[in-house]
DNA sequence: TATCCAAATGAAAAATTAATCAAAGGAATA
DNA sequence: TATTCCTTTGATTAATTTTTCATTTGGATA
């Protein structure tokens, strides 16, 4: 049974969406909601959930602000409900780490495809915090590594480079960023050790290396496949 | 001229935040520091800010009495900056009206562009985010470009091309103005280089590259529609 | 309209700049 | 101590920028 949060002030809304995942997932899904975004940070705080739908415009704690939080130690799907097609706010949302969303007035079906959907390419993947991209996975709790089923073993610096990048897979991620992500701000050395890690972990991964794209005079991106 | 305030007892982390906000945002922001709560208390009192970063733990006038202190006059932005993942503490900064935190150790990278995030959304200026001419759309926060849905990779002096007319589009711009504004000023060459990159251009977006425009003596100009 | 000149285009070579790679010394770890 | 991993270095390769120049186009003028 997927436990999935509604964070979300309107109250008309929540009943909408109450009544028809109620009626379409119960034997699926279980609902629970939260009148805000403080609400909702309790809730997560409290239990797990495999999905989180969010409003965007919330008093006190919006949603890009909870979503934040939640990124802080988790990648369980998330999916934005937003009024009007404010397309600057979307892209945000997708900067912080956002799998979808949704405009308002959205139709209820369409919702719920888009959770049935999201909750099945998750299942057993993300849900159980497993990265994939491509035929590459990786395991946070047992810092495992498999490339086409197959383990590979990562020194840890190429190991959080992979991860980092499986995390943020379609962005480009700068030389600056990476160091300070993975080196830390303190790191004061050349910006070529990146670009060697780099190179080791292209060789490691095999063919799937490829996915891991130079965007010249801005950094790497890995590819989302 | 965005102001920005930062206070933070830690010696090093001024350091190192003032030079990457010097450099990254030397056009943009402006850093000035305080080392202590009560040092940032007065500074705020003295001048205008448009953001400030607050660290929590600091001696005598600790960041939360800070925030509460500037939160009885003014909504700006602020961000605490946080030891340890202290959530408790983060949940309480919320409460008092924080917008953002992020934990330390931080990547530099990240905080300014949660900084550079804030001031703009704050600024009303998010929609600057994403700039659309006929079916060219750009996304600066990510580099990207589309025509007609489709993802064009562009080297970074035509990206910065398209990205200028497009902000200006409608108006005639002179080769002089271009190299000015593309090229720096202490750019000596000829000005051949835009026409030549206008060449390059053009033939990248395709059918959408007639929307530039040649002026004849005066430069070129981009299509509204 | 024909002619001329100035300006813009396009292709390709040259120069510059960035990324890759291998090797080796140093640091950390077992 | 042995081993693995990290970092630097510099040579090599790749990509991009700039120049050059022949060709084409546009506009003014006779």
């Amino acid at each position: 049974m997927y436990q999935i949060l509604l964070v979300e002030d309107d109250p008309q809304i929540r009943e909408v969406i109450e009544d028809y995942f109620s009626e379409k997932g119960k034997h699926f899904l279980q609902l629970h909601l939260a009148r805000d975004g403080y609400e909702g940070l309790h809730q997560i705080q409290q239990s797990k959930f495999d999905l989180v739908l969010l409003d965007i415009m919330m008093p006190g704690l919006d949603g890009f602000a909870l979503c934040r939080e939640i990124r802080q130690k988790s990648m369980i799907p998330i999916v934005f409900l937003t009024a009007k097609n404010r397309e600057e706010d979307l892209l945000y949302g997708y900067q912080i780490g956002c799998d979808d969303y949704i405009v308002k007035p959205f139709s209820i079906a369409a919702l719920y495809a888009k959770v049935e959907a999201l909750l099945k390419r998750s299942n057993g993947l993300m849900g159980a915090n497993l990265l994939q991209v491509g035929n590459i996975r990786l395991m946070p709790a047992t810092y495992e590594v498999t490339v086409e089923g197959t383990p590979v073993l990562l020194p840890p610096k190429e190991y959080a480079l992979l991860k980092f990048f499986m995390e943020h897979k379609g962005q480009v991620l700068s030389r600056d960023m990476i160091l300070d992500c993975i080196w830390g701000y303190s790191y004061t050395g050349t910006d070529r050790v990146v670009d060697n890690h780099i190179k080791k972990l292209r060789k490691a991964l095999g063919k799937s290396g490829a996915l891991i794209k130079t965007v010249i005079t801005r950094g790497y991106r890995m590819e989302e496949k």
